[in-house]
DNA sequence: GGGTTGACCACGA
DNA sequence: ATCGTGGCCAACC
């Protein structure tokens, strides 16, 4: 009865609040696996449950989103986050445009998910 | 049934 | 500071 690790990603990523984005490694981490961050995305890319787990929720360590994402659009994704409360930030206010989604990213110092 | 890959992250050089 | 490799777990072929 022991549930499937990725069975506890889905119930880590559900608890995510509005306005609130969790990393990959943090999801994992709160999974109970810390090392286990790739097969996350991978559960979340399973997403069994479409409008039941924000997957747009879940961003890299660096904030940005991931690539190939496909909610109808990267575009659609910010505006999603953005209309949670989520502040996004163009790469010229940080150094560093090599990131997904346009170069914007979250601002994690204000958004991130604090378990 | 076994091998490979995969929305990543951390450590070593 | 950046680049490269390893590691973890499960699903896919």
């Amino acid at each position: 009865m022991v549930e499937s690790f990725s069975q506890r990603v889905y119930d880590v990523v559900r608890r995510i609040p509005e306005g609130k984005v969790a990393t990959y490694g943090q999801v994992a981490a709160l999974a109970g696996a810390p090392r286990s961050a790739r097969f996350v995305g991978f559960a979340l890319h399973s997403n069994p449950e479409p409008g039941v787990i924000p997957c747009h929720r879940v961003v890299f360590r660096d904030g940005s989103l991931a690539p190939g994402f496909a909610f109808g659009g990267p575009e659609v994704q910010r505006e999603l986050l953005e209309n949670e409360g989520v502040v996004f930030v163009p790469p010229s206010e940080s150094a560093g445009e090599a990131a997904g989604a346009d170069g914007w990213r979250v601002d994690l110092r204000r958004c991130q998910w604090d378990a």
